[in-house]
RNA sequence: GCCCCCAUCGUCUAGCGGCCUAGGACGCCGCCCUUUCAAGGCGGUAGCACGGGUUCGAAUCCCGUUGGGGGUACCA
């Protein structure tokens, strides 16, 4: 078996989204479990919809996944280059040799003619190109030519049925007769993505084409001309193909490009790790084993394979997204993710340019406290907020209506007046507020520890109470039992 | 309309003719642990769309039905 090449191609239009990043993680996987190249090709054939700031973005959600590619517009390779807007002169010369091998040829019907001859013909209008310029005599295109139009080019299809292989679907027929002649360049010359895919795969080696599931009827025509490609020297061979499944909504349709939970940069921006998100993508449509999972990238860069992925969509589901983000959250390094969380913490005001051994002796004591409870680099530092604010904490709404009510008054002086003296321990001041609130004013844990809780932290979820406290030193835990208080 | 694809718990999936009384995970519901929230432990809930075949034997193979999805551009 010849070297597996696969390659990533997406057009520049959009953020970048779920579906195109499975797509990649998909090819970027088995070119990387087969030993084989990974290409990335920028695919920028329709100026009206591509965008710099779009090409952009990609690069960024791909290099914050770590995907790398052997090739690709920033770094080159031997079938440079790999933005198809540079590619023009390539596609003008297969163009000419189409049309002169009588694969292809000119079209100057518009929409409506082709509609009109339907209806004449009693034929359901929207049957799409009837073919009817297939053998146009040079007067009669002439004569088209003296109208002022420009034809299209258009691939002639066969009258037979075509059949590929793909390597999650096994064999795909189509029927003789049910794809049209379809058209591979403007009329203005520019060429389609019809042309430029199958083009670009050849010229470029790819033996094993990645793409969704929504792209599969057209591939009978991609067949057609890879055909004719071959016949012309200008492929070796016809490749293997996986369209993968669709992802899907709630409601079953493929998700949105404009579905908030598409956008892959947010959760960039969330704080997510990317090893969770390619865990949770790569369980679209595809499985580690029976008995598990999450795993991580090099597990999933040994194990997969194109050929198990499963042929039916797959739903988002937020939920399960979400816990496999946090079992990968758990399991990063403590000082890793100190040193991640240190920058979002300065963006937030919360630490300064500089760490001072204070703080970072917080971070060490609380950041492996809020690891467990939380999926995503903004939510610990929503966490670990309370432990940066000095004595002003901002007390949450609800939380302070929830709990500062009944005795919460009595609990907090109580609270106050038994901590006043003692050594200032985890297990001191554990001690202390258990005599004096639970033995002392005979309250259950619940409802003793909840006032004090929200006073220390602003809020009823915070990280283990005596050790917050300990962290934030008697003079700060006193000032904000008693600003609390004050309230009352 | 026509063409293509798909069909296992609510969701993601394991299963590729007998290891299936259908396994795991998420979710959900209990219980335990417990200073809140998590985490963890234990238990529970729930599924092979339907109908025909083939076979000694079918979730697994074939056909049909139904249901869902995708495509039908001088977008990709």
């Amino acid at each position: 078996m010849s070297n597996v090449r696969t390659r990533f191609c997406p057009s520049p239009t959009g953020t970048p989204h779920v579906g195109l990043v499975r797509t990649c993680l998909f090819s970027w996987g088995y070119a990387r479990a087969k030993g084989g190249e990974f290409v990335f090709r920028i695919e920028d054939t329709d100026a009206a919809r591509d965008s710099e700031e779009s090409y952009d973005q990609l690069l960024e959600a791909l290099s914050w996944l770590g995907m790398t590619w052997d090739e690709g517009p920033d770094i080159g390779g031997p079938y440079a280059p790999y933005r198809q807007s540079q590619r023009l002169d390539v596609y003008a010369d297969v163009i000419k040799r189409l049309l002169d091998g009588g694969y292809a040829y000119e079209a100057f019907s518009t929409n409506d003619e082709v509609e009109a001859r339907h209806r004449a013909a009693g034929r359901d209008p929207k049957l799409g190109y009837d073919n009817f310029d297939r053998d146009l005599t040079e007067e009669q295109k002439a004569a088209f030519r003296a109208e002022g139009r420009n034809p299209v080019y258009r691939m002639r299809m066969p009258n037979e049925d075509i059949t590929f292989r793909d390597a999650v679907r096994g064999e795909v027929t189509t029927p003789a007769g049910t794809v049209p002649d379809y058209v591979i360049a403007r009329g203005d010359g520019s060429p389609l993505y019809t042309l430029t895919n199958p083009v670009d795969d050849a010229l470029m080696k790819v033996n094993m084409v990645t793409r969704g599931e929504d792209l599969m009827p057209s591939t009978p025509r991609q067949i057609v001309m890879w055909r004719a490609l071959v016949e012309l020297g200008v492929a070796d061979a016809e490749p293997e193909y996986a369209h993968l499944p669709l992802i899907v909504d709630e409601r079953g349709k493929k998700m949105s490009k404009r579905d908030p939970r598409s956008n892959l940069l947010q959760y960039k921006e969330a704080g997510y790790l990317p090893e969770g998100v390619l865990n949770y993508v790569a369980t679209l449509g595809w499985s580690i084993s029976g008995d598990r999972d999450v795993f991580t990238v090099a597990e999933f860069l040994e194990a997969f394979d194109l050929h198990d992925v499963k042929s039916n969509p797959a739903r988002f589901d937020e939920k399960k997204f979400e816990a496999i983000c946090s079992d990968h959250f758990r399991a990063v390094d403590t000082d890793e993710l100190i040193g991640m969380l240190v920058p979002r913490l300065q963006d937030a005001g919360l630490l300064g340019a500089e760490v001072t051994a204070a703080q970072s002796h917080v971070l060490d004591v609380a950041v492996p406290l809020v690891q467990e409870r939380c999926a995503t680099l903004s939510q610990a530092v929503a966490m670990l907020r309370f432990l940066f604010c000095g004595t002003e904490v901002e007390l949450d709404e609800d939380s302070a209506k929830k709990t500062f009510k009944d005795d919460a008054a009595q609990v907090l002086d109580a609270s106050i007046a038994a901590l006043e003296g003692i050594e200032w321990t985890t297990a001191a001041i554990e001690e202390a507020l258990k005599a004096a609130l639970v033995d002392g004013m005979g309250l259950k844990p619940r409802k003793a520890f909840g006032p004090v809780r929200v006073a220390i932290s602003g809020k009823t979820v915070s990280p283990p109470l005596y050790e917050s406290m300990e962290l934030l030193g008697r003079d700060v835990s006193l000032a904000r039992l008693r600003a609390a208080r004050a309230t009352l």
